[in-house]
DNA sequence: TTTTGCACTCCCCGCCACGGGGTGCTAAAT
DNA sequence: ATTTAGCACCCCGTGGCGGGGAGTGCAAAA
């Protein structure tokens, strides 16, 4: 993050060598010489002169050599400033798009086309791809309702959001008839309804524990019963808000030394915590992120980027989506892929509602 | 297969010095030769005498030499000796035990505890835990509910088993009233409860479909609703069958060239196709059932075992968990650990009910 | 400012030698 | 008839050595 290079600072011709050499890079994988890169890139001019920008572009922390006489290989800060200020980005071919959206027709459940959302980034860009559930926080309660099981457990639905459903089963102190079990909820959806989640968590439940003397029987019983079923509502909630898929594609190129690190970001994907918050970072600057590298701050991403974009309805942001590969990806088509996707997810949640 | 190999058919100090190679083998993971072994088994016999006997092992199959002038390293086929009839079974350390019953405490929902299930299998044994969740064809309909999400989107709730339960989304050609939805499900709930889920799906409906002439319209109604909630019930079911957890625990030791066989592995893992298969040829040898390597027919198991044990209750079989390790593993510690977490988990989805 | 020339560095590869751990076989010992 | 000793042999892993290749930095020429 210390001093970000501009691309303003650099010559015309640095910058095109830079780009060149990264892209040559990215293309396979082994330090790019001044011989190489004399010889690709339609400048005519000597490896020595090459020679000379290069090791301005290392002074600059662009570059890096892995050993004296290797060639040079970009940093984490080459990378931004080749993503932020050198990157053409890919047409994408048009039979991806329509597979993208083909995929993703909003004709089932919103988890299962979070699930195909990442499947498809994975699928596409043969990288790891990564699906942010929407959070609760943004899930409006639309309707709760209870089921009498037997007369002491009762089922406790939550509709939420139009097409979300979630189910609890909670054992009462009392026995419980139906035509009561009606009662309270036409109560508490009175007072529910269209509220957010955690509004009503935080505070509605508070109130209606201070007016509860005021009540009759039926609706203490409510209260309870409301309290209850939002407490265990509230445990089951964040674990599985990331979905992952194509992690194997990451063992492909994975040399011995890699796979150490590679367990590692694997485990991370699994408790999901470093990335979830890495994702939180991406959820309010809208538009395309990139973290590329440690520069992230989470050191199992060493040598690995992050493309991620916010999918949104009606402007409304609801979660985020992205890809995890190596550093050394092709991001002129990964990223026009993760927009892509964005956008398309957040029309098939659009039309569904 | 052909050919197993019975202890019987040994000699008492081929088979010993056998048992030992296989731990020692076990233990450090290097192919052993006759001098080693000389050394560690208590009988006194030189390396000469030790290399006719295991040349005999290897004519009968039961070792192999990587190259000639490596030691002997176990087949599939003395690996599968070695487990049934040399294997002495670990007493399980009283610590791990508690460790395991904390866990499977039935404090929760079914899934969370199959999902603890899995966890303590991979963590205790430091393999990967697989547990296979009770089928859909051996849940019988307690109850079925509709509530009217507006005057043409129902909310389709089954509660199956007396602990799960199931949601769909239906939408209906004409409007209907929730006092129509009460009567529907009071007779759906008469002719479908404790019937068998895909009884109801094979057979009641197409019955229903016979008598539908005969009924009042109201009737009618709730015939048609229960084919699209069963319908569409299909084809969520056996998606997510199967609980994994610590794959990354396989990576510890995985060499170079192991990686693409435990990329594929992994990949086995994401389409659940052959492990599930696997699994459910476990389902019906009740007890303990190993499977070694390829023996098992499925080839991205090559070099990987599988321990399983079906967990039940009340005598009645829900379904299998395990562990999956490289063929080299502690058998004689995951064993007992596979074991006993089956019994657990039956006692703790016994105690719920 | 660019290029040429040069000395230098480092990795990679093949080669060789060698030691260690193993083997099979045969002949001697028990 | 087993078991052992001895022997020749195998083959992997390591380490040292040499050369070729790719790359570098620097100084002097263009």
């Amino acid at each position: 993050m210390v001093s970000n290079i501009d691309s303003s600072q650099l010559s015309e011709r640095s910058l095109y060598l830079f780009k060149s050499l990264v892209e040559h890079f990215i293309e396979d994988g082994m330090p790019v010489g001044s011989r190489t890169l004399a010889r690709d890139s339609k400048l005519n001019l000597s490896p020595a002169t090459i020679r000379n920008v290069m090791a301005d572009l290392e002074d600059l922390g662009l570059l890096d050599s892995p050993h004296i006489s290797a060639g040079r290989v970009p940093t984490a800060k080459g990378y931004r400033l080749f993503v932020d200020s050198l990157l053409s980005v890919d047409d994408l071919n048009s039979t991806e798009v329509d597979k993208i959206a083909r995929e993703l027709a909003p004709k089932d459940d919103v988890p299962a086309l979070m699930q195909r959302a990442s499947s498809m980034l994975s699928d596409i860009t043969r990288l790891a791809g990564v699906v942010m559930l929407p959070r609760p926080e943004q899930s409006r309660l639309r309707q709760i309702e209870f089921i009498a099981l037997s007369a002491r457990r009762i089922l406790v639905i939550l509709v939420v959001n139009e097409r979300e459903v979630q189910n609890r089963i909670i054992n009462t102190a009392r026995d419980f008839l139906p035509s009561e079990l009606r009662q309270v909820s036409n109560y508490l959806n009175e007072i529910f309804a269209g509220k957010e989640l955690n509004y009503v968590r935080a505070t509605i439940l508070d109130e209606l524990e201070k007016m509860k003397e005021q009540v009759n029987q039926s609706m203490q019983a409510a209260i309870e019963m409301a309290q209850t079923a939002f407490d265990t509502a509230t445990a089951a909630g964040p674990d599985d808000d990331l979905l992952f898929s194509g992690q194997t594609n990451l063992m492909d190129a994975a040399q011995l030394a890699d796979i150490d690190k590679l367990k590692k970001l694997f485990e991370s994907f699994n408790q999901k915590r470093d990335i979830l918050h890495l994702l939180e970072q991406a959820i309010n600057a809208s538009g395309i992120q990139i973290f590329i590298g440690e520069e992230s701050g989470y050191d199992v991403l060493d040598n690995y980027s992050v493309v991620t974009a916010p999918y949104e309805v009606d402007g409304q942001i609801l979660g985020v989506l992205g890809v995890i590969g190596p550093t050394r990806m092709h991001y002129e088509r990964v990223i026009p892929i993760v927009d892509i996707t964005a956008r398309m997810l957040g029309c098939a949640l659009n039309t569904k509602d």
